[in-house]
DNA sequence: CATAAACTGCGAACGTCGTTTGCAGTTTAC
DNA sequence: GTAAACTGCAAACGACGTTCGCAGTTTATG
């Protein structure tokens, strides 16, 4: 506690972020480990048994060590988790070009996030947080720039479309993943006149797919070609 | 463990939702707090210091009792949040009438949303779990149905707008919130041509509440009033 | 009015969590 | 060769949600 120099490479080197921290040293012996085996049992881990499973111990036990063992190579469970959040946006690599226009391939890029997101139900709880951002995060930012190049429009604008984006497609991967969990059992719908009369009416099954791209057409058009004429 | 039938007001009933269990029997002797006091007071410990700072034993602490104690009043911290919810909830009425046309209302009430969301932060992090449906809750989607009663279309396309507005709105709130917590420091942007001529561009302030109102507007129209003749 | 059932508050405990710490052993720099 | 820097590990710490047992209080029932 006084100023004992010991830990440097993991204790001491809270400034940085892990994604520029060392991995380790140069003197001691070879790790049993490596950063990169354990955010991949951790998302082996979360992607079998939910997010809840992903804890110091769960993820220890699961290479057969201790929980204070991994703080050899994680400052936090936070940094594990802004770990995995980052290696699982990789997988929207390869980027494809912008050939069909950047509307289309905006889309073809939204669609790709939600796959991501069925592929790993845990993203929607992680994603959420602030300091997430990473190197694989800024990659696909970075695309989603050079798609939009084309288009004619403030930066700012730019940002809030390809935010928007993501935020509407975590919309869509929640309503998917909370599909059947709402209930209204044991609860009186009396005083709700509307509720009831839509519920007794006939409903179709409506294609989720058309929502989906009707929705983000709709928010990407209207949010970079707008004209600001009249704004303001 | 065997079948003791003690503690079947709080203990025992974990069948039925919250909303639905009653407050106390009639025998023992009156209780020192109310479920309402409790939530109340776990809402102005989340308004001051944030959800952590809901915990059993902090709730009990500001009521000047145990942690245990609460468990005489709800059957879960779960349901504490639930309780929460639908209350701050209950301060989007009164509901305006739909003098304005229904597309003008829906936007005052997305507002409204968006201005109980800076009022209590915590709701972000509180709303998007299952099993959080309360009758405030219920009323408020009830009187949105009411509002989009002249809408001429399925009730599928106007639960699935509704539930668009509420979760875009959250997106406004969490991007609010959030607002200068993300950082690159440290970071080598170099490898992202397209974000560093982004930000070397000279950026506008970019008006946001436009960007709010054309949001919603946008997904209003395209949600509600776009004509089904060529989907699927 | 007596009795028993059903309630009350409360403090101590349980198990789990993220994290810290001390220690013994290993490798490398000087 | 020595010391610094590292390694793994088990134990512990504090906080969390929750359970449990107990003593006391109120009410329904006879």
């Amino acid at each position: 506690m006084t100023d004992a120099p010991t830990r440097s490479g993991d204790d001491g080197s809270d400034r940085q972020p892990i994604w520029t921290r060392p991995e380790r040293g140069s003197r001691g012996p070879a790790p049993a480990h490596s950063r990169d085996a354990i955010v991949a049992t951790a998302i082996a881990l979360a992607d079998a048994e939910g997010l809840a499973a992903v804890s110091m111990r769960g993820v220890a036990t699961a290479l057969g060590t201790g929980a204070g063992s991994l703080y050899r190579y994680l400052s936090s469970r936070d940094d594990l988790l802004d770990l995995m959040t980052d290696r699982v946006v990789g997988e929207l690599r390869p980027y494809p070009e912008a050939e069909g226009g950047w509307l289309d391939t905006m889309l073809v890029l939204a669609r790709r996030q939600l796959a991501l997101h069925r592929r790993h139900p845990w993203l929607i709880d992680v994603i959420h947080r602030p300091s997430g951002i990473g190197p694989e995060s800024l990659a696909w930012f970075d695309n989603c720039l050079r798609i939009l190049e084309p288009v004619g429009c403030a930066v700012t604008a730019k940002f809030e479309a390809i935010a928007m984006v993501t935020g509407v497609v975590s919309l869509f991967a929640r309503s998917e993943a909370a599909a059947g969990s709402v209930t209204f059992a044991g609860v009186d719908l009396a005083p709700y006149p509307h509720l009831v009369a839509a519920f007794s009416q006939p409903s179709a099954p409506a294609p989720r797919t058309d929502l989906f791209e009707r929705t983000l057409r709709g928010l990407l058009t209207g949010l970079l070609l707008a004209e600001p004429s009249d704004a303001g």
